[in-house]
DNA sequence: CTGTTAGCGCTTTCAT
DNA sequence: ATGAAAGCGCTAACAG
């Protein structure tokens, strides 16, 4: 493979001005650029991120770190990421980190600190102050998208409003005794995503007088399924349930149906997410626009790369109610 | 940052005493390596990618090349991957290929010859001869999972025979009426999966003088569902569907409904894939074990990287039939 | 505008 | 078993 050498003896200049020819930075003149630029194409020749990173500091190049690769939220966060940084001639390095601790540490300890990328973007990673501060140590932009993290940039939704609008929803159409279907909360720090949607349910609830009744489960169609099926089979069954993801919500649908029971005359169903499945399902939402999320992390981690100031405090990104009719009033003879 | 100087420094050795106890090649002294070892560890020192990338040619992370982030396959594959490669302490770099054919250009002309990464490998490609050989000249493995490429080491499953085995299933089920939803092959190259699953359809229906009908659709539920909508309100409508993807089937279950028709009563449906969600819509598939592919994928091209021989053409991948119900007896008088 | 010359932070002969 | 020193392939002053 060609080296910058080879490209400077083929345009008759030094490797310093090919540097500054391909790189744009420094003066070179319009003919001798044309020259290097030729000769470069001709060969091939592609600069070695090693060498470049090893010269400059720069890795052209972010790592994204994230809980699960195969769920619905987590790829289209990744999709959208990868999109805007694409755009910009970034690479995108993937880290995977599994519930194992061991492999955990690796990650943080090891992988991330191979001075390999310029900012690192995080999705619904929870970490606690010893790993914030390990990201922080690495001396690059970190954004973080999922639960407000005081210790670092964050990009988030205001999960405890979308926990009372997807609550209010369900209020206004008359419904009283509603199950809340999330995870739980023992396992979550108090300002997890999770653990945010619960309160905001929860606080709406008690505004009025109502039971606040909660379901734990584990974000997936069959925990959603497996949950709704225990509420529901249970003495005083709910009108309605929100459930803190669409997959739990869709699990929720088809647990209802098993059960004989009607979408939504028997009983009410929201989710969270926007999840493109919801659609077939007739699934009314709070949609959090997944994809727009990984893009606008993305574009904050190079603004900062580029010198802007770190996001002031938290990013906030919208979310909106999207009725598609699996909630409706409440049967007044079950209430 | 600590570099490995410090680390000297802390042991009270040189350098490249630090390099070869700190990577385990070339001898040490075992009280050494200890003193090494816990100078390493108490600066938080860890080897910077670039350095040591420069210095050996090794840069311990494999690139991916995927057409989708956010569809249910590409994320399983990839996942797969994930598992493989962490086990093993390599990062991985993805580069996801848009439909663009100028991003394309610059994905496999700029970023994947950036010499960062000591494999590649890639999720269902189709690549011409130009872009293979761009691939074989990077001089590293490249393992390709997903329609075979004489150019390439290619891990593929026989989807030839996947469109067969779908099809007798349903041919042995009496059917006789069969509309194949699958991709528009004319825009696929003859090798292509979609094409082969499609062969292996035609063939096995011409085997028994029938009809071999096709749909195209775009492999979404949205498009399966469209096909099958189009597909049973004809004039002749089938008494059997099989859908080249989980995805398309279980919209062809969908517009199935939609059209008051009950499956498998009045139509039997089949996919491809194993889609976790199929198991909730009772359909019927070949599985073909994504996340496996993904981690077999990783593993071949770990293994070619330690010297062992690119894998004797292609390597052939497991599937299997699943009945979850969707297919049944065709309807006698339908006949 | 262009070339010369130090590095960037490791690894790896080659001596010792 | 260990250290000195020469790169790996590029970039960034610094001269000119």
């Amino acid at each position: 493979m060609a080296g910058i050498d080879d490209v400077a003896r083929r345009a008759g200049v030094s490797t310093a001005t090919v540097s500054r020819a391909l790189s744009g930075r420094g003066p070179v003149s319009t003919a001798t650029r044309d020259r290097v630029l030729a000769a470069a194409e001709e060969l091939g020749y592609v600069v070695s991120a090693a060498a470049s990173s090893l010269a400059t500091g720069r890795a052209r190049a972010v790592g994204v770190v994230v809980p699960f690769l195969d769920r619905w939220f987590f790829s289209t966060v990744l999709a959208g990421i990868s999109d805007a940084l694409v755009r910009e001639g970034y690479d995108i390095t993937l880290y995977s980190v599994s519930a194992d601790p061991a492999e955990r540490r690796r990650v943080f300890e090891d992988h991330l600190r191979r001075r390999r990328i310029d900012a690192v973007v995080t999705i619904a990673i929870e970490m606690d102050a010893a790993e914030s501060a390990l990201l922080r140590s690495l001396g690059v932009p970190v954004v973080s998208i999922g639960g407000p993290n005081p210790l670092l940039t964050t990009l988030t939704v205001d999960d405890r409003a979308v926990g009372r609008l997807a609550t209010e929803h369900l209020i206004a159409l008359g419904h009283r005794r509603v199950t809340h279907i999330g995870a739980d909360t023992t396992t979550n720090a108090a300002s997890s995503v999770p653990a945010l949607r619960r309160l905001g349910f929860t606080e709406t609830m008690d505004a009025i007088g109502a039971d606040a009744v909660f379901e734990p489960a584990d974000f997936t169609i069959e925990g959603g399924s497996a949950a709704a099926t225990r509420t529901l089979s249970g003495d005083v069954p709910p009108t309605a349930i929100f459930a803190a993801s669409d997959e739990m919500a869709i699990g929720a649908i088809l647990a209802a149906r098993e059960l004989g029971l009607r979408v939504p005359a028997d009983v009410s169903i929201i989710g969270v997410d926007g999840h493109e499945l919801g659609r077939w399902f007739g699934l009314t939402t709070v949609d959090q626009f997944a994809r727009g999320q990984g893009e606008r992390a993305a574009e904050a981690a190079l603004a900062e790369l580029d010198g802007a100031d770190p996001a002031p405090g938290l990013g906030t990104l919208p979310f909106e109610l999207v009725d598609r009719g699996s909630t409706g009033p409440v049967d007044v003879s079950r209430r």
